[in-house]
DNA sequence: CGAGCTTGGTTCAAGTTTTAAACAAACCTA
DNA sequence: TAGGTTTGTTTAAAACTTGAACCAAGCTCG
């Protein structure tokens, strides 16, 4: 079939987003690279384990919520654990599993190193968007995230992850803390 | 002064994106690698060479649009002249210029996948989205975009690149071509 | 039960990218 | 012409990613 190319209003919105989000991107890994001392991937991981109420996931869960591989997850654990921010211990009830724990340390950095990632957050971004704007934004998101992945692979709409099998047993729901 | 952490509205939007830019990226990286043999950033430097009228660019130039540092233009441009899609020339009027040249088969690459990329950026990001989310998309980037680089750096507003003296000399305007 | 498939996670090897710092050449300005 | 700036490259060291191969543990079903 003929390609439908983009109109030129799509066309603006692409390169617009295209434009910002690797400016996105750099601005954060910079200033973490810089505060913590760690990429914004490797910071998001201590920031999704600091908001379990055990401070720990499962290796799969955490790659499910990253949205990256379990290879590239245990790469990243791997340094993070050398590092000191992570500790890894064997699930209890599935002899396969490894859990990925906050350690004490993990977890001072990330309060030490929140405040300003927030506060580049909202000098990136935040600050200069309105409210509806916010709404917008989560809502766009949304819809590529559902795209995207909702698309191929899990047709059951119902199966959070932090109501899995998986991850009742070795942690479990949701909370705030240091997340940005 | 004391931290203003996101709101609630805020950390659901931020969540959505930082997951969204982080499955596009992937869907148009594992998509261009398959039909280009090259990842998004690459196309793109493709895309944006195309789209000048001599079909060339002054490195700095380009590094400049695509947001990224010299040196790693330098890395990138070195690799799609390897590969023939690109050629170094000298600049005529600055002895210290290099221009990057788009060639017949790099054009070629660029025409056959096309169409690929375009439906990707479709089903990924379009075909999701209402007419006014793709301006309210525009009108947010923007406002990164903005945020991100008109800030530190040039207080001149209408410094636009393509206007630049560099520019100006060994290439010129706009226009629209495979650039997705 | 136990063969055979699936899942969880790691390892390995190779390659790709990235960065930062240091440079040389060419410009530019006084 | 000296001194500062801009261009673009080089270099060396890391950091990261990928994909395939693998092992061990779970699960399913005859």
């Amino acid at each position: 079939m003929t390609t439908r190319w983009l109109t030129p209003e799509e066309q603006r919105a692409w390169r617009a987003y295209v434009a910002a989000s690797l400016l996105l991107e750099d601005a954060l890994d910079r200033q973490l690279q810089q505060d913590a001392g760690m990429p914004h991937l490797y910071y998001t991981i201590l920031a999704y384990l600091s908001e379990t109420p055990e401070r720990r996931l499962r290796m799969t869960d955490l790659a499910e919520k990253l949205k990256i591989t379990r290879s590239r997850l245990t790469y990243a654990v791997a340094r993070l654990e050398k590092d000191g921010h992570v500790r890894r211990e064997a699930c209890r009830w599935d002899k396969r599993g490894t859990v990925a724990a906050l350690t004490e340390e993990g977890m001072a950095v990330l309060e030490r190193s929140a405040p300003g990632h927030v506060a580049t957050v909202r000098a990136s971004l935040f600050d200069h968007l309105t409210p509806e704007q916010v709404g917008q934004l989560e809502e766009i998101g949304t819809r590529i995230e559902r795209a995207l992945q909702g698309d191929g692979a899990e047709p059951a709409p119902e199966s959070l992850p932090w109501l899995r099998r998986s991850s009742t047993s070795c942690n479990a729901g949701e909370s705030g803390d240091a997340g940005a």
